[in-house]
DNA sequence: TAGATTAGCTAACAACTGTACGCTAAATAA
DNA sequence: TTATTTAGCGTACAGTTGTTAGCTAATCTA
């Protein structure tokens, strides 16, 4: 299990996806790679691939995986930053840009096969978004005590506010980016007030409600 | 200029603009058509394809703009039913989501190349929702008399959660996408309520600087 | 040590790609 | 009418692709 042989093949397996990340970048998609590109790139025969993998599309699907597992590591750091001290909103979104300029191509990736025409790669990566959110939307539950339900829908709308700014900050230089920030920011707390706006109309309601009934 | 001949090269550049729209699907991208599967749908031979189009690119390019053209249109209708009476969030999302239903591969279109491997097709796509995002603000400018500023975040902010919406939408069943238009209706609402109150704020911050003043 | 397993290789295949070149026949211009 | 323009065609080429089949040599197992 652990011998030399095995050692080995997990070492190709890496050259393999290594190879893929470095051919992704702005003008090279996952799904124009082709096999033998990246096997010429990894340093073995096009055939070789196959004691790998079954197909890109498998490839691709682990790419996925490990993109995801950084994204969480990212939330981590971030979540111990605000627990420190500082905006929960401003330090969420600034780690998030980080994020994106040092991986630029594994969030491209991302960002491309969320509506690219592999279905297993659409709901691979729904459910790392679905997992980030939940995250968020705990996170949200425990700090504010908001109701699940609104947790779920502000996060769930954070998620994709963030997401968005993400994909827009790729094109652009590291000025604009700055003021994306700001944008980004000024729309969550936007929405963060209106999140509790929203639940106080619900709680005014209820009591009004329970008021009725003595 | 309206001579016989221009009439038919203009019918056989529809083809090629229609057999393009025809072959693209959930698992089917623009980028993955190749030249030759084009002209063989439009019924022509595929070194006929340079009397109408430099390359591939420069048809998807003319998709695009008609894509940004029938996203307008549709704009308009939505107008027209928010004036004749009803929720104007309500309204949009419903409408968006009904084009989206109608233009499948139109939307995914515009939501691949959104983030794809060619500039020129990120730009003009990012050039068709500033426009559609700039209209929406207008509108809300009109409506609300909310500051341009406040109404371009808003605005904003709208655009990016309906359009995500509308590309989750198109993995779902008819069942699911009624849930997810109301999760986005709840969003809008929310994020419309959260700008009224940042709007206030900022008024009392103005009304107390020119009290103290006096 | 003897036999089984297997990662990686070469060669080969049919299928496809974009595009250059030159021709034809019809529409247009003179 | 005659000369020019041009949309569309067939042929051709060099390059790429994914995948099959069978071999080699190193590693593991017993």
């Amino acid at each position: 299990m652990s011998g030399n042989r095995s050692i080995k093949k997990e070492q190709t397996r890496r050259a393999l996806i290594d190879a893929a990340l470095n051919q992704l970048s702005a003008e090279r998609s996952f799904a124009s790679l082709s096999l033998r590109e990246v096997t010429r790139e990894a340093g073995i025969a096009p055939t070789s691939f196959y004691r790998h993998f079954q197909n890109m599309e498998a490839l691709g699907l682990t790419l996925v995986d490990e993109s995801g597992l950084t994204l969480r590591q990212l939330m981590r750091q971030a979540r111990q930053r605000i627990e420190s001290g500082g905006s929960a909103i401003r330090t969420s979104v600034e780690t998030f840009m980080e994020f994106i300029s040092r991986n630029e191509n594994i969030f491209r990736l991302l960002l491309r096969e969320r509506s690219g025409t592999s279905r297993d790669f659409r709901a691979a990566i729904a459910r790392e978004i679905a997992h980030f959110s939940l995250e968020l939307a705990d996170y949200i539950e425990a700090v504010t005590r908001r109701g699940g339900e609104f947790a779920r829908i502000q996060a769930d709308a954070m998620v994709i506010l963030v997401f968005n700014a993400g994909a827009e900050a790729l094109d652009m230089t590291a000025a604009q980016r700055k003021q994306l920030v700001e944008k980004t920011i000024r729309q969550l707390r936007m929405l963060d007030a209106g999140v509790s706006i929203y639940l106080k109309r619900s709680q005014n309601r209820e009591n009004s409600r329970s008021n009725a009934g003595n």
